[in-house]
DNA sequence: CCTATATAGTTGCAAATGTAACTATATTTA
DNA sequence: TAAATATAGTTACATTTGCAACTATATAGG
């Protein structure tokens, strides 16, 4: 192994340990507050973004990086809490939309004061600008396949 | 919420798909081989690293961040397969050394092909080195706290 | 049109994870 | 030194995930 692929596996750990402590820290701050996992956060805070108010379970998956399955099954949770409700879909017999709620969209507000700052604190704390820039753009270049 | 934030945000968020997208494909990569999961991989290096090829469960636990039951039953599973063996630890009454095996060497040597070519075509493809560098840094400062 | 194939979503079962309780040994402190 | 507290590891139970099979609808090719 020479000296780049020396650097490529240390910065590949530094992803996986990075992210895993981070996300641990900030699920911590969500339970300690009583809310739901940051699972939830997510596909509500995409299908709220929607001016639909909707989604498509697939669409959903392709999102948040779930597979489908997982998706019946993430929606089936939120949609027993009644932050989410399933309609079928008119142009297409096979699917089905995921509509957010107006409990759905409450828990969004509730959790967003606890996410933001769990965020800051345990991810952003001691960040450069540059280093922000570079986790953006590292992003962008490993998702296009 | 303002401009730094917005950033901050969007590069949390460019994390956790980041990792969740590429690791994704790495266990894919080692799956189609037959080859077991990365976590396998993790601790079985963790422990070879050392001179007398064992750690304490409470230190691989500490290294690739597993909560100490998780830590117990991967151990379960790769003591199962014959990768590891447990010894009681002779200075601490409480305390388990988990020991590499000859097997366990082989299986880091099977795996690390397929996961070093993996890691190249999912992670490193098109990354430049000040990306590189800039996901150390950011590592040794989150895992600072 | 009719058959073959692909896609969207769900479900059953096995494996993995989180949480809390539990056992056993160490350490502290009164 | 005895009692209280802390630490290492394991285990039980509930929840979540992964995988494969399954249902139902859509699309493509003959």
């Amino acid at each position: 192994m020479n000296k780049k692929e020396q650097k490529i596996f240390r910065a590949w750990i530094a992803l996986i340990r990075t992210n895993q402590a981070a996300l641990d820290n900030v699920e911590d701050c969500l339970k300690k507050e009583g809310l739901p996992p940051l699972g939830w956060y997510d596909v509500l805070l995409e299908i709220n973004r929607e001016t639909d108010k909707c989604l498509r379970l697939q669409d959903i998956g392709q999102r948040v990086l779930l597979s489908k399955n997982n998706v019946t099954r993430l929606i089936d949770r939120l949609e027993k809490a009644k932050l989410v409700v399933r309609k079928k879909c008119p142009e297409d017999g096979r699917g089905v939309f995921a509509y957010i709620t107006h409990k759905g969209q409450n828990m969004l507000k509730r959790m967003w004061p606890i996410y933001r700052e769990a965020v800051k604190t345990h991810f952003a704390q001691n960040l450069e600008e540059h280093e922000i820039n570079a986790l953006i753009t590292i992003y962008e270049k490993i998702k296009i396949k």
